[in-house]
DNA sequence: CTGTCTAGTCCTATTTTAAGACCAGTTCGG
DNA sequence: CCGAACTGGTCTTAAAATAGGACTAGACAG
């Protein structure tokens, strides 16, 4: 059957998913965070099939997370480009790399790391409470929305 | 043919798409952190074939990302509760809950809200400096791990 | 005991994915 | 200017994953 859809769920983490929780389209984010623009580009790096590319690249550009542009070195090709809603899963990117680091390799494995402009690593992502102190987990709840009386 | 596997890539974010980045599994958590335990809520609240949540569990549990513990009610049943590993999918969810909440509801459409103890909604989460100046993406670089040389 | 609840397993139909053949327009080398 | 190679796809096929539901063993409630 078709995979189920959560486009209409009212908690946001469901519609996110819905959106771009697939095995490939944030692997093309991360690859365009990392610089690469072109169709064949993504192709080779990620050694994905190109139909399931192209119909990535499709879904990512109707979702308005890429935005399809000239191509910037004057040939007559198209190039793929973040937009700002792109541009905005870099916490989520960035959220996905710091678990893998901590918990999916073995010590002294070596993996890639993310600097900042000076090459430091940089730190931990924190969820930042009007006091300033980091929630955690334990610190927060959801509000669910009501349900619909009749 | 079988999907394609990045558990060995030395990419965090792949290794962690490849571990949890799918249509389930990180819904399951997001439950788990609301509360849910046992096989039957995450059933009932997902909508969930039973035979997906098994095999989804099972992964899940193999990965430390859950674990099985006795039912605390004192009936003989199992129940579900995240680990350590678990918990620091923490920013994951809420990166990506915050990313629904801003890009994929319309102007006043209700979604459920996170909020601090206090009954506040909480901020953004911020990838912080040395400086302490919140990092954008225009600000890192990802340093690849050396090829290696023979 | 008997009926219901829980937490599964197993089966089938359908959809999705991977992999590669094929193709039209673009660019390059000479 | 011409043929070869590159770019960015489309189409086909086989294998795997998913959805949905029937079925079941053990726990539990009355």
């Amino acid at each position: 059957m078709k995979r189920t859809a959560f486009a209409k769920a009212e908690c946001p983490v469901a519609r996110a998913l819905d959106a771009i929780g697939d095995w490939w389209s944030l692997l093309i984010v991360r690859d365009a965070f990392d610089g690469l623009r072109r169709f064949g580009d993504f192709q080779k790096n990620l050694g994905i099939a190109k139909g399931m590319l192209t119909t990535r690249l499709r879904t990512l550009v109707e979702l308005g997370v890429l935005e399809q542009v000239a191509a910037s070195d004057g040939s007559a090709y198209q190039e793929y480009v973040l937009t700002r809603r792109g541009h905005d899963l870099f916490p989520i990117v960035v959220g996905l790399r710091q678990w893998g680091e901590a918990h999916l390799f073995a010590r002294g494995e070596p993996h890639s790391v993310l600097l900042d402009q000076a090459g430091q690593a940089v730190g931990q992502l924190v969820l930042p409470s009007k006091s300033g102190k980091p929630l955690g987990w334990a610190d927060t709840k959801v509000r669910k929305v009501a349900a619909r009386r009749r």
